[in-house]
DNA sequence: TTGCTATAGTTCGCATTACGATATAAGCGC
DNA sequence: GCGCTTATATCGTAATGCGAACTATAGCAA
């Protein structure tokens, strides 16, 4: 399961990997911030603009945002007061919330992820590299 | 910058990878707490075994860990209690301290680390393909 | 119909955590 | 001495996700 012992340059190739994670996130957070939004924000708007029609169940956003259900109601309360999403219950079964991105969430996260995918593509090279030597 | 503007696929992939980084920091967590470690312990500690003599100056590892240098303080005071990390002043310059990893500390890590290894290899050719979508 | 059980979402209070601001101390080079 | 750097200490803050408990709806069985 863990395979060879590891050796010097093993531990390098983890840290590295974890460094280059953490700007990440920290370009990610500050990207977000400086387009009015909360790194939590952009991810549920991600979430959702992926998602086939635009729109998941509370539950289902939960697992993909590995949060507790409640924890994403209350991520969903602040993004629909900010009219980013919209709540639509679901007609055949009452107790389902379908959570959907506005037409303001969508401009929101348009340049935002672009600049996430122009960063991943700078991170590439490296990462694969990272991921070559392990 | 920001190249061309992203089709429904763009989104699925950026979406997804954020989704497989969570699950990747989620599991590093758990396993350090399974480990007896928090996941700050972990990070610290691989950072530490990294460096070329398994010691870092404080300013250097805040550096490292995109944290403020009294948090990193806060930080190795806990590590220390521990017993996992030991303080040496530089003689040169005795404004400056080492952060070394104890002998503790590298056991600590030892298991741990090659669980990290081992899982990023099981992550890495979806990460290379999802790397390879943008 | 009644009652039990499960599911989906929500509400409330709490604990964690790194931070900003600020201060102190010590050591270095000029 | 003076200015700069490095590390440490302290205090309050603000965000954020969690556990526990709750409501509402649905499904099922006798």
């Amino acid at each position: 399961m863990a395979g060879d012992p590891l050796c010097d340059r093993d531990y390098e190739a983890l840290a590295t990997f974890r460094y280059e994670l953490r700007r990440f996130v920290r370009f990610s957070e500050e990207a977000a911030i400086a387009a009015g939004l909360t790194p939590q924000h952009y991810q549920v708007l991600l979430t959702l603009r992926a998602s086939p029609d635009g729109a998941m169940l509370v539950g289902a956003l939960a697992g993909r945002l590995l949060l507790r259900p409640h924890s994403t109601t209350e991520l969903v309360n602040r993004l629909e007061k900010l009219g980013l999403v919209e709540r639509h219950h679901a007609p055949d079964d009452r107790r389902k919330v379908h959570v959907a991105i506005s037409a303001q969430g969508r401009a929101a996260i348009t340049s935002l992820a672009a600049h996430h995918r122009a960063e991943l593509r700078r991170m590439r090279p490296m990462l694969e590299r990272l991921l070559g030597s392990m």
